[in-house]
RNA sequence: CGGGGUGUAGCGUAGCCUGGUAUCGCGCCACAUUUGGGAUGUGGAGGUCGUAGGUUCGAAUCCUGCCACCCCGACCA
C-alpha cells in the first residue's frame, strides 16, 4: 500500500478522506453516498457497539429490532415529523423487476406497484411507536425501555465517509414513560451515558447542552446533545436525546389506564449516536501520520515486531516475542504479534502509526540480550527501553495513561477554543481566526439565530446544561439576554 | 440540485492539445541477499484507458449522452 502524505494544516478534508481509506477503515461503495465499512474500521465500530450496549444494559433497556420499512400514512400522522424528514426519504414503491422484452434489460416491473408506498426509516419513532400502542395498556406496562441497532437512510445531497452517509448504522433507543418527569430524566440519563462513552472511551471531550427550537428533533418538545470540536476548530452534533412529550403516544393513540383507572397518553424519549462517530474519532484525535486511537477503543491495543538477522536470532527473538503476546493477553491487552517476514520493521512501524495502534513493541537480539524491549507510544511518538522486569504491569499502566493524555489534549484544545465574545466584531473575528465554539448572548429569538447563520454559516450548537445565568446584550441585535450560548460552525 | 474539477493495472501517474493499440513508480508473484524508521537485485504476472454511443481505415486521444468521485455552495446527524 503506498501512502499518499497529506497534511491536516494543508487541506483538512483531503487528510480526512485520505486518512480514512489509507488507514483501512471505509471506502466508498458503488452506490452514491453509501460506504463499505472496511474490517478494521468496522472492528472499531463493533467496540463501539459493545461498550454502548453494555451500558443501555446496565440502565435497565432491552434490545429489539423493528421493520426497516415504514408504511407512507404512518410517516404522515405527527406534523412536525414529516416536515423534517419528508424531503430526505428514499420510498419502495415496487416489489419486483422483470425483463424487458424489446430491449432485454432489467426494468421495474409496472404491474408490481405497491398500493401504499413504503418508506425506508430514516428513524424509527413512526413505526415504534405504531406498535407500541398494542404493547401498551397499563402503567404496569410501564416504563418500556427499547432500544434497536439498525441502519438507517436518510437522502443527503452531499455526503462524507463517516460524518454524514446516505445510509448509516446506528442505535436508536425509544422509551415510553408514565410521567412527563420520568421521560425527562431518562433523556437526561441518557444523554449522560453518551456523555460518558464520549469522554472515557472515545476520549472526546463534550458539551452537553440542549438545541434551540431551530434545531429540535422534529417531533421533540426538547433536544439534548453531546457537543465535540474537531482539530480544525468546527463542531460536531455526537449524539442526541430527545425528550418527545405526547406528540407520537398522541398520533399513534398511545394510551395506558394508571392506578386511579384512568386513561392517559404515555411519554416518550428517543436517543441515538451512529457511525458518525467514527468520524469524530478520526478528527478529534489524529495526526499527519495516520490515525491515532484512544487504548480503550483500539481493536489491537499493543503491536509486537520482531526484529531478527541471522535465522538463530530469529528463532529466540520470535519466542520471546510470543511469551510477551501470553503475558499481555492474560491481562486482557489485545495484542497483535506482526510476524510477517516480508516487511521491514520500518515498514510496520509506519504502517501501525497509521493504523493508530496506541503501543508499539519492538524486539531484537540486543533486547533478548538485555531482557529489555522498546516501547513506542502512538500519542506522543516518544520511545522507551523497557525492561522485562514486570513488563505487563508496566504496559497496562501505559495505556491507560495513554488514554488519559489523548483525552486531556483534546480537552486543552477545546477549553482554549470556547472564547467569550460581546460584540459583533468580535464574535466575527474569532470565528474567522480562531475558530471554535464562540460562548455570546442571544436574545432568544429564532430571527435572531437565523440571521446569524446566513450571516456567518455559524449555528448555535447548544444551550449548555447547567449554564450560568448572567444577563447581557445579545451579540447581533443588542436585546436584553439572560445567558450565553455556544456558537460554532458545524459539521 | 447549482458552480468548478477529476476518472488510464490494487494505489499514484505519463500520454490526450497535434488519432496509429499505453509510460513510470509503489504494490503483487518467484528466487536470492536483507531486517533497530517505509530494503536491494534478477525474473514475472496484471489494463476491453469510468461507461454507452458517434466520427474515422484506425479512438485513451475528437464529439455526444450517462455514471461515479472530489472541492465550493444550498440541505442535514
Amino acid at each position: 500500500m503506498e501512502i499518499k502524505k497529506v497534511k491536516r494544516s494543508e487541506d483538512y478534508s483531503a487528510w480526512y478522506n485520505n486518512l480514512v481509506k489509507s488507514a483501512d477503515l471505509a471506502e466508498h461503495s458503488a452506490v452514491k453516498g453509501c460506504m463499505v465499512i472496511k474490517p478494521y474500521g468496522y472492528a472499531i465500530w463493533e467496540k463501539m457497539q459493545a461498550d454502548l450496549d453494555k451500558r443501555f444494559k446496565e440502565t435497565g433497556h432491552q434490545n429489539a429490532y423493528f421493520p426497516l420499512f415504514i408504511p407512507k400514512s404512518f410517516f404522515s400522522k405527527e406534523a412536525s415529523h414529516v416536515d423534517g424528514f419528508a424531503k430526505e426519504c428514499a420510498v419502495v414503491t415496487h416489489y419486483r423487476l422483470k425483463v424487458d422484452e424489446t430491449t432485454n434489460e432489467i426494468i421495474v416491473d409496472p404491474d408490481a406497484k405497491l398500493d401504499e408506498e413504503l418508506i425506508v426509516r430514516p428513524t424509527s419513532e413512526t413505526i415504534i411507536w405504531n406498535t407500541y400502542r398494542d404493547w401498551i395498556k397499563s402503567y404496569r406496562d410501564l416504563p418500556l425501555l427499547i432500544n434497536q441497532w439498525a441502519n438507517v437512510v436518510r437522502w443527503e445531497m452531499r455526503t462524507r465517509l463517516f460524518l454524514r452517509t446516505t445510509e448509516f448504522l446506528w442505535q436508536e433507543g425509544h422509551t415510553a414513560h408514565a410521567t412527563s418527569d420520568e421521560a425527562i430524566k431518562e433523556t437526561e440519563q441518557m444523554l449522560e451515558v453518551y456523555a460518558e462513552f464520549a469522554e472515557n472511551i472515545l476520549a472526546v471531550p463534550v458539551i452537553k447542552g440542549v438545541k434551540t427550537a431551530n434545531e429540535r428533533f422534529a417531533g421533540a418538545l426538547e433536544t439534548y446533545c453531546i457537543e465535540g470540536l474537531m482539530q480544525d476548530g468546527k463542531a460536531l452534533q455526537m449524539g442526541t436525546s430527545h425528550f418527545l412529550g405526547q406528540n407520537f403516544a398522541k398520533a399513534f393513540d398511545v394510551k395506558f389506564v394508571t392506578k386511579e383507572n384512568k386513561q392517559e397518553y404515555v411519554w416518550a424519549t428517543s436517543w441515538g449516536v451512529s457511525t458518525r462517530l467514527m468520524g469524530a474519532l478520526i478528527m478529534c484525535h489524529s495526526d499527519d501520520e495516520g490515525l491515532v486511537l484512544p487504548p480503550n477503543l483500539a481493536p489491537i491495543q499493543v503491536v509486537i515486531i520482531p526484529i531478527s538477522r541471522k535465522e538463530e536470532e530469529k528463532v529466540v527473538v520470535l519466542e520471546r516475542a510470543k511469551h510477551i503476546q501470553q503475558l499481555l493477553k492474560a491481562k486482557n491487552i489485545s495484542v497483535k504479534l506482526d510476524d510477517r517476514d516480508n516487511q521491514s520493521p520500518g515498514f510496520k512501524f509506519a504502517e501501525w502509526e497509521l493504523k493508530g495502534v496506541p503501543v508499539r513493541i519492538a524486539i531484537g537480539p540486543r533486547d533478548v540480550q538485555n531482557e529489555s524491549v522498546e516501547v513506542a507510544r502512538r500519542d506522543t511518538k516518544e520511545k522507551q527501553v523497557m525492561s522485562m522486569v514486570d513488563l505487563d504491569n508496566k504496559i497496562e499502566h501505559l495505556l491507560s495513561q495513554i488514554q488519559k493524555n489523548i483525552y486531556q489534549k483534546a480537552l486543552d484544545y477545546r477549553d482554549e477554543h470556547i472564547t467569550a465574545v460581546d460584540t459583533w466584531e468580535e464574535f466575527l473575528n474569532v470565528l474567522e481566526n480562531k475558530t471554535g465554539f464562540i460562548s455570546a448572548h442571544w436574545d432568544g429569538t429564532s430571527e435572531t439565530e437565523v440571521k446569524i447563520k446566513e450571516m456567518t454559516k455559524a449555528t448555535i450548537r447548544c444551550i449548555p446544561l447547567n449554564n450560568k445565568m448572567e444577563t447581557g446584550k445579545c451579540v447581533l441585535t443588542g436585546n436584553p439576554s439572560k445567558q450565553r450560548v455556544l456558537f460554532a460552525k458545524a459539521y
